[in-house]
DNA sequence: CGGACCATTGATAATTGTCAAAATTCGTGG
DNA sequence: CCACGAATTTTGACAATTATCAATGGTCCG
């Protein structure tokens, strides 16, 4: 049983396996990050962080799911980001400013490891290559923030909500059927979206009424016509 | 004169004066990067890059001002950022995608200074310090771009007009008056805030009509009530 | 089973988009 | 420096869309 001290690391670091920025350390160099992870649980509805907290480490989620959010002016939430599993959050506060831009909150049970800025300063300095991974981690995170920026100007709301469950149906495909998890209720949607919950629940209703989705239940849908959706995510008027 | 090499390398190459990654790199080794850099002029309306074009090269901004957008699915434009004088562009392709994400075009007459791919990646490898500042930078441009996303996600247009006048007037201040220079035009402005120019104009006449701003030319306004302006950008209904 | 939370629906008001026309501004060439 | 044409902006009337307010219905979880 030679992979003895691998198991203890898989079992209880998975962390380190999931996140881009570490692939490419050889295994000893991973070994050498594992005792400097804190790891944290949190149940639904707990804050990780807080809209104008100093930050003192960067957060990995090993499981569950988040939503990262501000408070617009009127008191309403616009929510930012989804991450789950794998994705990770706080780095960009290590170096820029020392505050959170955002906060997070739990979307269901979730588990965090932790690695304190101290620490991944050091490995900056000591794996120049971590720093090039995560150049190109914050390339991606931009383009996409770019992306949701554009669909946000998108005038036609319908579009925007097709757009929102074509890219849910790509992000959080159940295994076999075309069913789509929806990480958000329809309220933290419309908070995505920037438009109310009552005009959400209005539109899912008629994308069902005309036969294009199937509201299973509050967070699941179904697919039926994938084609228009496209159609619609891609209309002008 | 024992300045002289100084001054050519000022004259000739300000923009490495001009960008904050550069910074704290010492004389000698700026000297070094000095021969790396290409020059380019372009005039209003030209193209610097296309959306889907592969890039080679990091775009420093010497003079003048750019419009970075994409085209919703309608074919409107969707203004991402306004560079200006130092602002910088393109390091995000270089290490991710290997295409632009989005256009840029001139907004008036702007000389760049430009450096490849090759010599940048260099760069990183011989100036671990700069990667840092990239890192900084990178994480800055997300906290913006995150800011703007929020703006958006604000349903009441006058608040994000407000909004928007409020950060030029921080940005683009006229030396002694309360001038304010618009970058873009109304045209411009509705396509950053996704609104129709039918609908900005409407909004600045009334901001007019209201003793809040004066028009004084298309590209500058005179903010008369700031105070008026922070409340309505503040406004919930 | 009960209660809290979340989602849906209806009626109405407010806001913004659309289309069309007129007015203004801007840059260029004489 | 002025005039002219092109481009941009403004304004109006109307249609379409979304927010708001209020009430009802449904779902999830202990």
């Amino acid at each position: 049983m030679q992979s003895g001290h691998d198991c203890i690391h898989c079992n209880n670091n998975l962390c380190i396996h999931k996140v881009p920025i570490f692939f490419g350390l050889d295994h000893d160099n991973l070994l050498k990050i594992v005792p400097l992870i804190k790891h944290e649980n949190y149940a639904k509805g707990d804050r990780l962080l807080t809209e104008g907290d100093p930050i003192d480490s960067v957060v990995i989620l090993n499981q569950g799911s988040v939503k990262a959010f501000k408070y617009t002016p009127d008191g309403r939430e616009q929510i930012l980001y989804v991450f789950s599993e794998g994705d990770f959050f706080g780095e960009q506060f290590l170096l820029s400013s020392q505050t959170a831009t955002y906060s997070v909150e739990a979307l269901e049970p979730v588990k965090t490891c932790m690695l304190s800025k101290a620490d991944f300063n050091k490995l900056l300095y000591s794996y120049p290559e971590i720093s090039v991974k995560i150049i190109a981690e914050l390339g991606g995170r931009i383009a996409r923030m770019e992306n949701a920026f554009q669909s946000m100007g998108i005038r036609n709301v319908d579009a925007r909500i097709a757009g929102l469950l074509l890219e849910y149906s790509e992000r959080h495909k159940h295994p076999d059927s075309d069913l789509i998890h929806l990480p958000l209720s329809r309220e933290g949607m419309a908070n995505y979206l920037g438009i109310t919950r009552e005009t959400m629940s209005r539109k899912l209703s008629q994308l069902e009424n005309d036969g294009i989705i199937v509201s299973v239940n509050n967070k699941t849908i179904k697919i039926k016509e994938r084609q228009a959706l496209i159609l619609l995510a891609g209309k002008t008027e």
